[in-house]
DNA sequence: TATAATAACTAATGTTATTAGTTTATTCAA
DNA sequence: TTGAATAAACTAATAACATTAGTTATTATA
């Protein structure tokens, strides 16, 4: 144990993820994240490396959650099933924490092994369910960043207000994701 | 013509989408702008209504660039050559102007009118292209909605560098486009 | 009990956005 | 041609913020 125990980064990447969550990605500061810490801001770099250190630590840090998610959603269910499971958990997480979400893409830099560790097993994941449509290597790719790319699209719109109010959101996400599941099958056929 | 003609707003925006293609959107500050305009920051005030008014302007901006390239790849075109045009076009915006295309979802309040038309015009041109599909009203929302998810989607995780290096990213969105109007043609004969 | 390590602190600096008030240039009417 | 009106530039000032340097306080362990 260390002499002199301090704040936990656990606390602090929650409270930062509340600050997110409650008002938006641009609020998080150190000064705003301090104040809700109850210390000074340069006492944040005791465990922290600045603004963008916290950045990096929040995207792994939501990028794990969604990951266990995601995981919990998908186990025991198999093809079309088990990608409508994920496709509900990823959007229900991302409503729930909208400003982790966000963060989960936010500036993923080349040498964060953390991040792209997680970001790893996220798609071996995926890899994983599509085994079930027997696709050659190089289609697996292809659908694996098809599927990334519609979630990920579907949830950035919906967060932004993109689309209008009129029809269902969900039946817009099952749609989508039966459609793309559809074509390949049909593909598959051939 | 006003007295003392000043700078004009479109080369404020110009200079604006050109830090935020080179230097990425958060670099986007008023004194960088002012500096590369040799006028002071608050000068600026007298065009833009401060950062944010500055951001809203230029997610129009991009917005009509951006219509304006999907309207000129889909013309003469129809069914899933004017859709695997128009993707064509939409990342090539996009990676030839990161910083911009990003703005274009930047913060688009409920009552930035000039944004939301924008905006329904480009969805209005998405519904034209799906004509050709012969989808019942609410279906067609639906693939427009699915669309808009996996072009949105998919340019950010590129830009992002979402996607391992190996496999052709082009061949990848192509593939999700051909899958995705697969799905929607086999879904249309049952 | 003393030391070392660590986490908090204060003080200071530089960058930025923003507001208020002033100066300057230019169009247009007298 | 001149002068008033207008609008765009300016200077000065303030507040919020990130960040660094250096100091103080606390606690595990030797």
């Amino acid at each position: 144990m260390s002499p002199r125990r301090g704040l936990d980064l656990k606390v602090i990447l929650e409270t930062a993820a509340e600050i997110a969550n409650t008002e938006g990605v641009e609020a998080i500061t150190l000064a705003a994240l301090a104040k809700k810490l109850h210390i000074k801001p340069p006492s944040l770099y005791n465990h922290i490396d600045g603004l963008s250190g916290l950045q990096s630590k929040l995207a792994v840090f939501g990028l794990e959650q969604l990951l266990k998610e995601l995981t919990k959603a998908s186990v025991g269910r198999a093809g079309d099933e088990a990608v409508q499971s994920l496709a509900e958990a990823y959007v229900s997480f991302a409503r729930k924490q909208p400003g982790l979400y966000q963060l989960t893409l936010k500036a993923p830099k080349e040498e964060d092994t953390d991040y792209h560790a997680v970001a790893n097993e996220l798609v071996e994941l995926l890899f994983g369910i599509f085994r079930a449509y027997h696709l050659n290597d190089e289609a697996a790719i292809h659908a694996v960043r098809g599927i990334r790319s519609i979630l990920h699209g579907y949830t950035t719109l919906e967060q932004k207000g993109g689309f209008g109010l009129s029809i269902d959101l969900d039946v817009s996400l099952r749609f989508m994701i039966d459609t793309f599941l559809a074509g390949i099958k049909s593909a598959n056929r051939k």
